[in-house]
DNA sequence: TCACATCTTGACCCAAGAGTCAAAGTTTGT
DNA sequence: ACAAACTTTGACTCTTGGGTCAAGATGTGA
């Protein structure tokens, strides 16, 4: 059954994504995945023709699911409580479901060329959500940033660090509320530099 | 001439870090070590006993140069000047200097296991080096965070990732004062929110 | 010029990993 | 129970990459 095939795909994504978040293209052998899947390498070429379609479609199923998410969080609320809310989630989904993944977006050049632009796309879909809440901040005069650029990049850069450091919920909500700094919202002192 | 030997090795760890920083450690064989400085590969093993041993050699020497030209600057001036002062260097080593290498430090399940902790040392000797200051900055009150831990990893994460979008001065300059935010310094509004 | 030390080479060995495939094992519908 | 479709296996090939080494090349000093 179609069913069937399709949680066996997905199962072997999820092994995937793990092990190639946490030691990249070349560090993760077919033999890795199929071990922690209990088959043998074999097996996978039976799903997917290659290491190379394989790694693309754990990125492009990781990087769908994670963006749904996201744009799934509701939209009520003013923009610093919906961008602490996006926060807090993309911490919580990175720490606590995909400790590793995450990498994959962060270091691009490790890739075959063919999937760089792939990356590149969902990693831009995904800067979409939080960009649109920023920004939208911005215009209401609730943020300050120095340039929204920068502050995307600096918010997405230390979540996808996250799961080495951060352990439990505490740290996830000391981490979004740091990150609140970064568009001047928080325990904030008065500005005295530039 | 010992002198000599000594130049030689400065460029193979030079092309090393290059190397290994961008496409990780399983990612880059000697032989391409080699080819990017124009030997072959048996050369390589006359100056290093192993990839380990040239690895090791390349992140120790990447990490302790790095620091030490940290340590190098300045004391004067007040926390926040000094700490501007200090992402803007790192920043510029990290983008000009070595554009890859830094991701040497950022992920370390992807090394081999003896490398793991010699990496974490030389982060704990860098990473103290922002940490004076933020502290300092904290105690007269120039700064305020949520908390010092995630602040700093914050901070490492994005400067970490700089090469990848950072170009020009501009650039390095905008990200300097974004981070600066993540102390409550910068162009800030009031806090609205814990 | 000759001896000695310092590199560099390229051929070689061996293990690991990508990819193939026929044969065997398992489901599923009837 | 049986056949057809689906899935898994393990043995196989071939390439890549870590590591070795004897031989040659390039200095260096007397």
């Amino acid at each position: 059954m179609a069913r069937k095939r399709g949680q066996r795909v997905r199962a072997i994504l999820t092994a995937a994504a793990e092990l190639f978040g946490e030691r990249g293209y070349a560090g993760v052998s077919l033999e890795d995945v199929a071990d922690r899947l209990d088959v043998t390498k074999g097996s996978l070429y039976y799903y997917f023709a290659s290491k190379d379609e394989l790694v693309t479609a754990a990125i492009e199923t990781l990087g769908t699911d994670w963006t749904d998410r996201l744009e799934a969080l509701p939209v009520a609320g003013t923009p610093p409580e919906r961008l602490r809310a996006l926060l807090r989630e993309h911490i919580r989904i990175a720490v606590r479901e995909y400790p590793a993944a995450l990498r994959m977006f962060l270091v691009p050049d490790e890739w075959p060329q063919e999937q760089r632009s792939r990356i590149t796309a969902l990693r831009r879909r995904h800067d979409a959500v939080f960009r649109a809440v920023v920004e939208e901040g911005l215009r209401n005069g609730a943020f300050t940033v120095v340039a929204v650029d920068p502050t995307l990049q600096a918010m997405h850069a230390a979540m996808s660090q996250a799961p080495v450091w951060v352990r439990d919920d505490r740290g996830i909500d000391q981490l979004a509320d740091t990150l609140m700094m970064l568009v001047g919202v928080g325990p904030v002192s008065r500005g005295s530099g530039a």
